[in-house]
DNA sequence: CAGAAAGAGTTCGGTGACCGAACTTTTACG
DNA sequence: CGTAAAAGTTCGGTCACCGAACTCTTTCTG
């Protein structure tokens, strides 16, 4: 009876509400008028010109000149997101690097900045030192024009609550890392004190990326596989992502795939990660890396080949159980997947279609997808940040 | 572009919201008073006043006598559910009997019909025979002072947009369910002529019944388990029914237990089904039905012990696959399974616990439990409607 | 080259829903 | 019996949207 009830609405908050549909929807378009959002929305013209106007005001959007439809009336004003002010800061904390990126509203990637360093390592330190590599972002932040709004971590491991439960390849148990990383950039950076940290997982945050910025037509609902060391997973329902009661949802890469199978890390046996993951694949095809992986595919290697024809069946057998059970429009790998498409696609589809509940999966084209190589995980923390900044306007406002 | 966006806000829809949220409020607490509401949503007591009128007078609420609370000041007046006006029609169609059942605000069962019949038939006759009896429970609902505000069907197959895509037990393929049912009960009672008639998968059905009438204590977020002839499935979210992209989320039943297992009519190989169903489950246990096999394990019977075992395993070895993916914080057992839980459990505990990532699964009590003898698929059928009903008072109106 | 038509955006009075302060009613307590 | 406390109501204020009417800018028409 605790739980917190939905918030009540009252008249701010319909104004909350329409500013971040009317943003939204400017968003969505990439460019607009008042009158086609109005249209759009359902809202009157003098209504979306209120509106539109405080989130001028604010920042949010910004007037370009007029539309030229070659139709009788008055020219529209052009309405697009703004490419200063308000940004999302993305920091990925992967085991051999720190990835950081400032996207804005309009979705462009307006700085990058990537350190390759160890970061098995103690916790604290390494988070201290991504929020060095953020800082120096920060500090460039305001010759772009941009106000950061927030930022978020993408990490791999189990993420709840801002703390990294455990991340075996980081070699972290139960680390407070959002407290920990926002205390380290407020100490580097006293500015940047107040910046509001998010996190989770990197598999998440990579869907989240192809989500935001995957190729036109990537579908709201659908599986997002991400091929690494080991194998992350993540869902998105009718466009949001599902961390189920403790956030930990989407762990496909334990799946088992059979009872029977090698152990695994996580204790179980048969998990896909023991057929599917990177290190597993290169160990299978007595390949150094994935380049060299790609290479010997190419070449027609038997080993290679076999390989993996052997990780694809193995992802479609893991995938067709997630299938029945999601019903996804789609299945998008990502990671080091995508370059290994051509020799892993084949298998993986027939697995779906043999072991998929009729109907739920019909062989349509584009059903089973590469991830696009600009959604990254960075980028995802980033998406994640300008989401909450979209959803609520006002709320990054002072 | 062309995805309906999210509805604009205005102050009618303010008043709407409010209206669902005060109904909600006392429809959880079972019997509150207007400032107890007031100071649980947030609003204030002449706002709460004005909506609870507004419930009263449209009869979704009814006043009753005074709160004692010993305390000084004026006692509160009691507000309730009311017993009598909106209220929700279930209809089950199974493959052996057809369930309709009234269930009013407050929850409680105000009727209930329950037919044994073969419904391997031609679907048109079976709904028109399901109409028939809905129909007679109509005919009832106005002595009992009922209102019923629309119908659900619970069925047993794949179900898209009012339409059976398929039932293998049925026999039915590409039925619209929802439209013949409608147009059969129209033709026996023009008076029920334009009810609303909705219609999902019994198996969501069931989880929606756990979710609303279940044994208090029952999380929001779990998957939930159906033993029939086959093995159905759904997966909740924070009290809402995952449906996926087009509905047929939740075939756990097909999930893979081994790859190289039995043929199941699904066409895949291993499904769980084959191991955990009614059917492959007595065949093992060599039982005519679930009392027999309950009661051979009562006795010790070696080979019921050891079919039941298996069955165990196999669910458990699905089931760590789904919470893997899905992170529930329970997994609740129905239909056929409830009866055998002290044979089964023990088996899927183990599973579970070998086989999930550590620390997703913490062995918590209550983690794996019976379904509640009170949810079957035909009240969760019309605790759909009520649900509907709660979340727009005014729209079921008129 | 007017004049009409059309579409974008604004002005302005109206309305509905909630807020807040003050008020009334009912109970308990000393 | 007076005071305190809590429930519920009354009433004026405010805010956000609606709708009709208006202005502004462009294209089309004869």
């Amino acid at each position: 009876m605790n739980q917190p009830t939905e918030p009540k609405a009252d008249k701010s908050g319909v104004r909350r509400h329409n500013l971040s549909l009317v943003l939204r929807t400017v968003h969505d378009a990439g460019e607009t008028t008042r009158a086609a959002v109005a249209a759009r929305v359902g809202l009157t013209r003098p209504a979306v010109s209120s509106l539109v106007e405080q989130l001028l005001d604010l920042g949010f959007l910004v007037e370009s000149g007029k539309t030229f439809s070659g139709q009788a009336g008055r020219p529209g004003t052009v309405l697009k997101p703004a490419g200063t002010g308000p940004a999302g800061l993305g920091v990925e904390i992967n085991v051999a690097y720190v990835s950081v990126c400032l996207v804005d509203l309009t979705g462009t990637d307006r700085l990058r900045r990537t350190v390759r360093l160890d970061n098995r390592a103690d916790a604290p330190a390494v988070l201290a030192r991504a929020a060095g590599v953020a800082a120096e972002a920060l500090a460039d932040a305001d010759a772009l024009g941009l106000a950061p709004a927030g930022a978020a971590l993408a990490l791999p491991g189990l993420v709840s609550d801002g703390t990294v439960r455990q991340a075996p390849n980081l070699g972290w148990h139960d680390t407070p890392a959002e407290r920990l990383f926002g205390e380290a950039l407020a100490a580097l950076r006293p500015a940047a004190g107040r910046l509001p940290v998010a996190s989770d997982n990197e598999a998440n945050m990579a869907a989240l990326a192809e989500l935001r910025f995957g190729t036109p037509g990537t579908p709201r609902t659908f599986l997002h596989l991400t091929g690494e060391t080991g194998v992350g997973g993540a869902v998105v329902v009718h466009g949001e992502l599902l961390r189920g009661a403790h956030g930990f949802a989407g762990e496909i890469g334990h799946l088992v795939v059979d009872a029977e199978g090698p152990r695994c890390r996580c204790g179980s046996r048969g998990c896909l990660e023991q057929y599917a993951g990177q290190a597993a694949l290169l160990r299978a095809a007595e390949a150094g890396d994935v380049d060299e992986l790609a290479g010997c595919a190419e070449r027609g290697d038997t080993r290679a080949l076999a390989a993996l024809a052997e990780a694809g069946r193995m992802l479609g057998r893991a995938l067709s159980g997630a299938v029945n059970l999601l019903d996804p429009e789609a299945v998008v790998l990502g990671g080091i997947y995508p370059r290994l498409m051509p020799w892993l696609a084949p298998a993986v589809t027939a697995e779906l279609a043999e072991r998929v509940v009729s109907g739920l999966w019909p062989a349509d084209a584009g059903r089973l997808r590469a991830a696009s190589p600009a959604a990254d995980a960075a980028r995802g923390a980033a998406a994640l940040v300008l989401r909450d900044v979209l959803a609520d306007p006002l709320a990054h406002t002072l």
